[in-house]
RNA sequence: GGCGCUGUAGCCAAGUGGUAAGGCAGAGGUCUGCAAAACCUCCACCACCGGUUCGAGUCCGGUCAGCGCCUCCA
């Protein structure tokens, strides 16, 4: 899997006047980084204990795609996003068994080998959907001093207390707590089981360390206990550490707004570190208006998907929606994006054939219909992210160009960069145009002894038809069909593809 | 119950008060030996009822429907 190369084009403005949704201000604002040229991003990465689904899909490509606009405009970004391997409880209600100790059980493995061969199917993943890799990939089993030092200072700020081996965050001490989802204290129910509610001063408070029961597998030695760090509590240690005090965008699911975030602010803020700058949301993926969801059981896997989809598909799905927008999934949206996306790269690999034989010059009326989808493109993105939108402009400079290919040789200047609009807006920016599908898994070798074979049985074909001997020409392309091979008769004679 | 979101054509999906982007599917056409591809044309009383306004999909109020979070979740 090749990784698109960004290109960073010196002449832009070093402020593209960037606007984005902040969950916390509830609004679009402009986007100031803290220190100009760059930014530094931080997104909440999976817990390893099960294959990625759609959902996650969503989520990965939306920021992916954040992350590669803000490269795209000149911005250097440094991208963390984390791995959380410790096994967290099955539920909040801080009793029970862990997640990947369950799965562990489940599967006859070690906690730490559910949590490797799903550390490496996500990324399998990830690469096939063109998901650049982070700069920094912070495994929370890596991190379990940040995360102590840092409950270390809460306790010290008197934000945090120990309580039979436990430690626990005092929500009553932090009157933000709740700043992110404008929620007040009193509103929220108490999911806390008896046992573990007379460890707490109050119900709301939540497991910054948890003591380890004796089964429990996975466990760590600390001040307080030997035992395992709390769910939230990895995000703010480790986003702090690579990113700095301050930094600029902490992304995540909806989902994941409370508790979540909330408690990684609380954290961050009542041990007196500035927190993240802007925050962001992506929406959820749904499935007959539902969202998807493991617990919910409604999901398919990113596996199962590429069985049936080129990934490429699959992520301009994602593209064609609003990352703050709900994405409904179903069967003919799968096709439909199926098709359009077939148009767009068809058109680009039309282009790249004509380069090869394209006859010097420009075309001045044709270069400015590029420049301004372009320009549009760009528009769409700088307004909070409007893929939508710049999808509609990819389609815009996909008909003006095939009316030109269709009348005729245009020359090899305005071919380059039609090229270059394509693989930096819908290659860079949206990661699309990644060769994953079977042609690009065909052999050097191979491509060129068939390219070989093909010359020769079109030129048969083309004798027939020269002869009128249409019904031995038609058989020569339909048994061609039944091999996976289009044949087209264009103006300039045949072509072929897989 | 609390907080929040959404309802735009058969499907997916944008939309910053000024006569509804885009894609897919569908219909007709151009081109072609026929196909295919491409291109052109056509295809929406914006859930409902009030209000504000010269003007509302867009703002306000209400009704209906659906969804998310409040428990693990992207």
């Amino acid at each position: 899997m090749t990784q698109p190369t960004i290109t960073q084009d010196t002449a832009r403005q070093p402020n593209p006047n960037i606007t984005l949704y902040d969950t916390m201000q509830r609004q679009k604002v402009p986007f100031v980084p803290g220190t100009p040229g760059y930014v530094g991003m931080y997104l909440c990465g999976p817990t390893v204990y099960s294959d990625a689904h759609l959902g996650h899909a969503k989520k990965e490509v939306a920021f992916d795609v954040i992350r590669r606009a803000l490269t795209h405009f000149g911005y250097q970004v440094r991208y963390v996003s984390n791995i959380t391997d410790v096994g967290h409880l099955l539920n909040d209600a801080d009793e029970g068994e862990d997640k990947l100790q369950a799965r562990a059980r489940l599967e006859q493995l070690e906690p730490m080998e559910v949590a490797d061969k799903y550390f490496w199917s996500f990324f399998r993943d990830m690469d096939a959907l063109n998901v650049l890799r982070p700069s920094i990939n912070p495994r929370a089993t890596g991190h379990i001093q940040e995360q102590i030092k840092l409950i270390e200072e809460l306790i010290e700020k008197g934000h945090a207390y120990e309580s039979a081996g436990s430690v626990y965050f005092d929500v009553r001490s932090w009157p933000e707590y709740g700043k992110l989802s404008g929620r007040k204290l009193d509103d929220q129910e108490e999911g806390t089981r008896e046992a573990v509610r007379d460890e707490k001063r109050d119900p709301r408070d939540f497991a910054l360390w948890k003591k380890a029961e004796p089964e429990h597998l996975m466990r760590w030695d600390s001040p307080w206990s030997v035992g395992f760090p709390g769910w939230h509590i990895e995000c703010s240690a480790m986003s702090l550490k690579y990113l700095g005090e301050g930094f600029d965008i902490h992304g995540g699911g909806l989902d994941l707004q409370f508790p979540h975030h909330e408690a990684e602010i609380a954290q961050a803020e009542a041990a007196g570190h500035h927190f993240a700058r802007y925050w962001m949301h992506n929406n959820m993926l749904t499935i007959g208006g539902e969202k998807m969801s493991k617990s919910k059981g409604n999901f398919t896997t990113i596996q199962d998907i590429l069985k049936k989809y080129d990934p490429m598909v699959v992520r301009f799905l994602l593209v064609s929606s609003h990352y703050r927008s709900v994405t409904e999934m179903n069967e003919e949206a799968f096709a439909s994006a199926a098709n359009g996306y077939r148009r767009l790269s068809e058109t680009l690999h039309e282009i790249e054939r004509r380069l090869k034989d394209a006859p010097a010059g420009s075309d001045t009326a044709l270069d400015s219909k590029i420049a301004a989808r372009v320009t549009e493109f760009e528009d769409a993105m700088r307004d909070d992210f409007n893929t939508p939108k710049a999808v509609a402009s990819l389609f815009g400079l996909t008909g003006e160009l095939n009316t030109a290919l269709n009348a005729g040789p245009v020359g090899r200047d305005t071919l380059e960069r039609a090229r270059d609009a394509y693989r930096s807006l819908g290659g860079d920016v949206l990661g699309l145009f990644a060769e994953t599908g079977s042609a690009a898994s065909v052999a050097q070798d191979d491509a060129s002894v068939i390219d070989a074979l093909m010359d020769l049985v079109l030129k048969a074909r083309q004798n027939y038809r020269l002869q009128k001997q249409y019904a031995e020409a038609d058989e020569l392309r339909e048994t061609l069909g039944k091999a996976g091979i289009t044949v087209e008769d264009t103006k300039d004679g045949a072509r072929w593809k897989r």
